[in-house]
DNA sequence: CTAAGCAATATTGTATACAGATAGTATCCA
DNA sequence: TGGATACTATCTGTATACAATATTGCTTAG
């Protein structure tokens, strides 16, 4: 055992599931590839059960497909079902804008996010942007989404948003990273502010419809933003469960 | 062992799942109580570690809840929880017809549908609907669902679906047997057969829009009638879910 | 040379034993 | 009488042993 004094506060399956994940992400096991339990055991150094319950984790995560026959595979995904994640994501953190709008939310609420725009904004404003920068933008970015589905005061919408999130190439860090391989990566992130910005207006305002409309313009922003990126192969490295994508050739 | 002789073409692991499940959803375990492994041990027949498993998939599934200091609690709803989950489905039903009007659907693939809607025609045509016609109609309309939702041929959103449709009270099911409670249930499933119709008529003449519309159109009236069945308390021992609804004394 | 069947091996599914932690209870002291 | 502490019992988390099943490679027959 004792190989490494892992951290004894967290349970063996959390710390399998994030060992798991890591290595799928990083592209140590590739897509349609069986992951042996035996094998996980070995690289995670934790015993089957908890590498058992982290490979059924990581299947209702939508990383694992599981094989009839038995036991589990990496999952492929297609360019469509990555842009499908992303437009699926702006729908429901539509509706959370939506909700937010339409049940009221006070001033006092909306600080932390109106916060997180004006940090997003002095980043933005540099030109051009340094690496640094971009990490810096990618976690406020994720922090402004997060909040403002909490916003929503739904626990359901909450969850499901939270599930769809789980694939890293649906998640808005994924799609700043692919958008700063643009060119017109300055330009991009300055109209994602823009969109922030009007969708806490919106709330504010109470008009749940205009809320809703501009946080799936967002995603389709993002989308589209993607798809040239995946066409001019810039960068793409950078996106981190690049590793997912099934090839055309395959 | 062999107190019951059972399937042994299904795991140990599902038999345990579908067992837990009825359990919870028949009211059998209240909301809130800790459900201890030995005990479900006893109650499904079946080791240790199958049972595990099956917690853990019903906790993803959102039946149950991770205790912090261990273990699962049976998940508490609140009404506004699951009027929530009812919009929440109805607007990814309605990504869905988007997605299958824009990507176009073969007239070929539109007969199942059309087929499902004779079917649920002849139903409720009767008047007044009989008690074996509504159990009818409650299958025949999760069919019609069910295709909906495939015609998207986008496997993230229909698996995303299936998720927002695994609490039993978000599924049209649900609202049909409650909305079968109130006095102007045919009047009901006539509107909904309406929507149903108007939006197999969008998807094939490519009118994304309006498929999506009629579609959340379609959720808000469910959530509507269920709101005024659960106001008038008719009949909602219909709805098999409600078990899991945390009343408002708690 | 190919295909089919069989055997050996590896892998998953299941059960159970053990250790650590937590909660509940009872007793003792203030 | 109330509160705090210690002890006990139960429960979860983890590890491992065992059984059943699937897969792979080899051999043999056509």
């Amino acid at each position: 055992m004792g190989e490494r004094e892992a951290d004894r506060s967290v349970s063996q399956t959390v710390r399998a599931q994030l060992a798991l994940r890591d290595l799928i992400l990083s592209g140590g096991l590739r897509p349609g590839e069986r992951i042996s339990e035996l094998q996980a055991v070995e690289t995670t150094g934790v015993s089957r059960t908890p590498v058992r319950m982290a490979l059924v984790r990581l299947e209702e995560e939508g990383l694992l497909e599981a094989i009839p026959s038995g036991g589990f595979m990496v999952k492929a995904f297609s360019e469509r079902d990555i842009l499908d994640s992303i437009e699926l994501r702006g729908t429901l953190e539509g509706l959370a804008a939506r909700f937010a709008a339409e049940r009221g939310v006070s001033a006092r609420d909306l600080e932390p996010l109106r916060e997180c725009l004006n940090e997003l904004d002095g980043l933005v404003r540099q030109d051009p942007i340094s690496v640094e920068a971009f990490s810096s933008y990618v976690a406020l970015n994720a922090r402004f989404h997060t909040l403002l589905t909490e916003l929503s005061r739904s626990p359901p919408l909450i969850r499901q948003i939270d599930r769809a999130s789980a694939l890293p190439f649906a998640s808005p860090s994924g799609f700043v990273m692919a958008q700063s391989a643009l060119p017109e990566a300055r330009q991009i992130l300055l109209i994602a502010q823009d969109h922030h910005r009007i969708v806490v207006d919106a709330i504010e305002n109470r008009e749940g419809a205009r809320a809703e409309a501009i946080m799936r313009e967002h995603a389709r922003l993002a989308a589209r933003n993607l798809r040239l990126a995946l066409r001019n192969r810039t960068h793409l490295d950078l996106l981190p469960a690049l590793a997912l994508i099934r090839s055309a050739a395959d």
